[in-house]
DNA sequence: TGGTGTGAACAACTTCACAGCG
DNA sequence: CGCTGTGAAGTTGTTCACACCA
């Protein structure tokens, strides 16, 4: 938030998530300073990669010594939006649904599955695992509104996306995590991550084939 | 595979896919023939972009016309190595490991989870949906190595990542899909493809925070 | 004519190298 | 003295613009 210069690099808010997780790890491990070598090995990526980054925000370093661990971890979280708790709201519960839901490593990082919807009426009124109840699709709207659900994840089917981020489009929800294997349309200002199983996949089989 | 010149960059290996997946698409509704312009559209990229990326391979498309979905379709899958199947084992068999080995999206497209390991004793020998058995850690060698498994899936918590992952380095596995939000070591040769979750979410909230 | 294939221009990102400061 | 912060150099990836050909 505070930022220093004009545009940030997509791939510095990737990498300063990264060094927020690794951060998290050697607070916990009593380390109170680190070096941008030290993180960077920890990161894999580039010593120097990691200063610059880091001065798109600010100068958060000590010279001759490094960076503090509790307070650049405290200043990434404060740039992230790591500070705060954020709700999401769930489309489509079958299995990968159920399990990003109920999925613990979400909700430790302040991201808290408020709400999950499907069209099933089999499932409306059902509990998850992890307590929250299953509403009809008819309700998304409202039920965003009421639960202030700032974040959208997508785990239909790929043929039912497209609708699923219109309506959370309409909430207005401006951020969507898409895990249905589609392409979707969304307005300016509206930013979706797509979680691209196919796309890894095919990575890794053309890594093996051609060879 | 064919492989016209030097050094392909990931990200042509990763919009390749993409493409496969709408020409996939076209051919299901019947489309003989797309301009780079209209696949353009449908994959939210740059025309020449597509041009560029297949002149890494080879000549697929006939001037003043285009390209023919099939033939160009059949093309990509050959260079990904879309043209087999691909045998892959689960590690870890939580909400999560459970809902891949039944995403029915990976079987339709040739990636086969033909076998699923857990150490917890209570679940070794228990079916899945799908109707995968799950063994124990202790046979993953033996069994990767009986049913040629070429590609591993890490489903466990980010402690046991990195055993996960020297255990199917071992057999030896030379492509990895990791989901455990853990940074994991390979050795030279053996692809890592990290489906990191937490980072999408990260990208999200900053993109709500900083405006 | 119309759309591909591609060198050349451009833009974005990464790494280097070192000045500057605690 | 050591490590950060950063301009400049280097590298990689993207887009343009047009020659070329079915």
């Amino acid at each position: 938030m505070p930022l220093k210069s004009g545009r940030v690099p997509p791939a510095t808010i990737t990498r300063l998530s990264l060094y927020a997780r690794r951060l998290e790890e050697l607070k916990t491990a009593r380390t109170t300073v680190v070096s941008s070598d030290r993180l960077a090995s920890l990161c894999q990526v580039n010593p120097a990669q990691i200063r610059k980054d880091l001065t798109y925000f600010g100068e958060f370093g000590v010279r001759g010594v490094g960076y503090y661990v509790e307070e650049l971890l405290f200043q990434i979280h404060k740039i992230i939006g790591l500070n705060r708790v954020w709700n999401l709201g769930l489309v489509g519960v079958g299995n990968l649904g159920t399990a990003l839901a109920c999925y613990e490593n979400f909700s430790k990082r302040g991201y808290l599955f408020s709400a999950a919807f499907d069209n099933d009426p089999r499932k409306i009124g059902t509990k998850l695992p992890c307590g929250l109840i299953i509403e009809p699709v008819e309700r998304l709207i409202a039920t965003c509104r009421e639960l202030d659900i700032e974040i959208g994840a997508v785990a239909t089917p790929a043929e039912r996306a497209q609708e699923a981020v219109d309506l959370l489009v309409s909430v207005p929800v401006r951020a969507i995590l898409n895990f249905a294997p589609a392409q979707v349309q969304v307005p300016e200002g509206v930013e979706v991550a797509s979680v691209d199983f196919a796309g890894h996949l095919d990575r890794l089989a053309y890594h093996l084939t051609s060879r």
